[in-house]
DNA sequence: GTTATATTTGCATTATGGTGCAATCATGCA
DNA sequence: TGCATGATTGCACCATAATGCAAATATAAC
């Protein structure tokens, strides 16, 4: 039988509280959809056009993606472009699932037999 | 070519603010550490003693944890036991993540073409 | 250089929510 | 019933962060 914290030793690296908290926030969830629903990269700009809040809170909103690494930020001359990081996003989703999974019993029965 | 509207409808459907608030929350994603770290259900108090935050806190942590179905609660007798929903939760960051991948182009040349 | 355009940042305000304590509710037991 | 234990909820307080506006910065064009 493993300890409680050797076993779970890959959740708390996927399990990042910050990364989560960025994804939590409604603005920057529709930021995200709009990122993925098209395809290249976006300019600040465009992006505060498509939503009821400032130009300079969607600027804020994309900085607090980027520090997570869920978007990537590219200057070309006076504008920004802001991109969404794809792989890396759908990376950690699937190891937190893979790392949640591995912590988890796979059956009902097992689970109830450790109380 | 798919316009973006019909592009990412799968997204929206997994991409939820609420679920990611919720694990966006320091002592939340710890409780949710304490829950995968050990196998079946443990009590709010159980969980209390293991936090530095006072019991009436963690009962309201677990409440949006619940309301969010990432855990699941069980009334036994005076107690209320608390488990993670482990595979509704996997099966949300997968799902989440195909969503994803499919809206994205996979290659980078093609997200560079699409400029 | 100056001007124009795109973005970021400083600041003040406001909204949200995390926290602890005390009171209440729920259940089991004598 | 009354009492004990475990959990939830009401309330007040405080910390964090979302927001808009205005000012500052960055870059290109003239």
């Amino acid at each position: 039988m493993k300890s409680r914290t050797t076993c779970c030793r890959n959740l708390e690296r996927w399990l990042t509280p910050e990364t989560f908290r960025a994804l939590g926030e409604p603005s920057r969830a529709a930021l995200l959809m709009l990122l993925a629903g098209t395809p290249g990269a976006r300019t600040v700009g465009e992006l505060a056009m498509e939503l009821p809040i400032d130009l300079s809170v969607v600027s804020r909103h994309l900085k607090v993606l980027k520090e997570v690494g869920v978007v990537t930020a590219e200057r070309r001359g006076k504008e920004v472009r802001y991109q969404l990081a794809c792989g890396d996003l759908v990376h950690m989703l699937r190891n937190l699932a893979d790392a949640l999974e591995s912590c988890c019993p796979t059956t009902t029965k097992q689970l109830e037999a450790g109380r």
